[in-house]
DNA sequence: TTAAGTGTACTAACTATATTAATACACTTT
DNA sequence: AAAGTGTATTAATATAGTTAGTACACTTAA
């Protein structure tokens, strides 16, 4: 459910955490559901269990989960948070569009690359 | 003509190399023309020799400038390098496409930015 | 010829961050 | 009571970025 990839130069409680936003958020781990333990995933993936706790601490203090002591954490789903998230990852779009034109890339193109990416997402999703 | 930012979390030669592909590729350098030595350049933006020679060094390594011991370092204009930096940026641009997607991001969204950052581009540079 | 400016190379040290390691405590469930 | 949980703390390690200082070879211009 969680891969780790040591070729992203991006510290591993970052890609941990990101990728748990994309479950939550696309509704693979539902709201009320068990988030895996720290120490059991911290097996499971060969770290230390600090860097899941740290991945989680994020998690909690965006808003994505919540924690009982003793008993784990959990999903939590917020719609309105979401939206939020989806704002931040627009501003990530639109500044690697900006880059793209500054360093001369035709705007056509942007939409032809947008257009196929799409096409080919929803074509793996639909399948 | 280079603006550090600290905010940034990418390293500072990152930014430099960054910002001269940036003026080289849309020809606000042009072929031939003298970059600022590495000595002047790091006293201009305080910083150290060493990060300067970095990005330089970097620069060389992808096409984007020469080095001639004694004189100074020279910009490159090679059109062929440039599509290929191209399609590196456009790979960026899909990636962050991907993620947007993943996260529930809607394709007519991802279109309707794309046009308001295109139009404002434009507008900038023709202004 | 000399001085100043240039690229280049090298080593050492410092800093910040990510990560690991080891422990400990409070809580919940069974 | 035991096992599993979150949480906190401290220390150690590893790595990358950056600074600092020095040195050498080359080019240009006074």
């Amino acid at each position: 459910m969680i891969i780790i990839d040591y070729n992203d130069k991006r510290p591993i409680y970052e890609q941990i955490v990101e990728r748990f936003q994309t479950l939550i958020v696309s509704g693979v781990l539902e709201a009320g559901e068990k988030m895996p333990s720290v120490r059991t995933l911290a097996v499971e993936l060969s770290i230390n269990p600090n860097t899941i706790q740290r991945a989680y601490t994020e998690l909690e203090r965006d808003g994505f989960i919540y924690a009982v002591k003793g008993r784990g954490n959990f999903v939590k789903r917020d719609t309105e948070l979401f939206e939020k998230q989806k704002e931040r990852l627009l501003a990530g779009f639109e500044k690697q569009i900006r880059v793209c034109l500054r360093q001369g890339v035709k705007k056509e193109m942007l939409f032809q690359r947008l257009q196929e990416v799409a096409a080919d997402f929803y074509g793996e999703v639909t399948a």
